[in-house]
DNA sequence: CGGTATCATCGGTGTATGCCGATGCAAAGG
DNA sequence: CCTTTGCATCGGCATACACCGATGATACCG
């Protein structure tokens, strides 16, 4: 009981995981407007296709996303609609403490 | 605008790894039953006393939390319903995905 | 006043992971 | 075939950060 609580949080501190990082997340909202092969990401955000391809791949074991290969290309989307839900659901709690979070430096190296 | 685009990821990326951390998300958890001193909360994760308060500036920091000193403890709860909604709102994804989560290794937790 | 309880903060350490360039690999096209 | 294009994966750093024990700081109690 108390054990099988303690694995949900892990689960989902994973999952929360998966939007933690600034270019997951940037990907995840590009993703927001529709399809994108890998090469269109990269364009938008900016960094190296390792990188992007990397953190898909992290997506999409996470269930977050789903690719559809189609010739020499991958597009990817969002899994569920269950995913724009909770996105939409930050950005509510973002209106309300976003402010808070740009000072919170607790857990953020100078260099 | 792309730029502004760029900065909410960012902030936005910065709110979800508050809830990314096993510990932090624990401590919200228990929140969502009320108050807890922070005694409390160390009991009932099992991890030191230091840490806790450390995740716990972090969370009030980030606006996620509040206190409320009375005497010598420290009450702590969730800052606003949107932390709660949130919480919701990731359940009912980890209800889709949830067991695809436990799958992805790309990424690995820290223990 | 000492003594104790509660919590915050500091210093140091180990490790997870975000990043890149290089390489591997499959699909189109000539 | 050979080349090009689009992605995935590997090897390797560099560093953010989660953790603990020790030390302060403050309020309560005898």
């Amino acid at each position: 009981m108390g054990t099988e609580v303690q694995s949900d949080v892990a689960v989902a501190a994973h999952m929360f995981r998966g939007f933690g990082d600034p270019t997951r997340l940037a990907i995840l909202t590009e993703l927001l407007g529709g399809e994108r092969r890998v090469v269109d990401l990269v364009e938008k955000l900016g960094c190296s296709q390792s990188n992007v391809s990397g953190h898909l791949a992290c997506l999409k074991d996470c269930g977050l996303i789903t690719d559809r290969p189609e010739g020499r290309s991958v597009h990817y989307r969002l899994a569920t609609t269950a995913v724009v839900d909770l996105l939409r659901q930050a950005e509510t709690l973002l209106g309300e403490i976003g402010e808070r979070v740009e000072l919170c430096e607790n857990y953020r190296m100078p260099r």
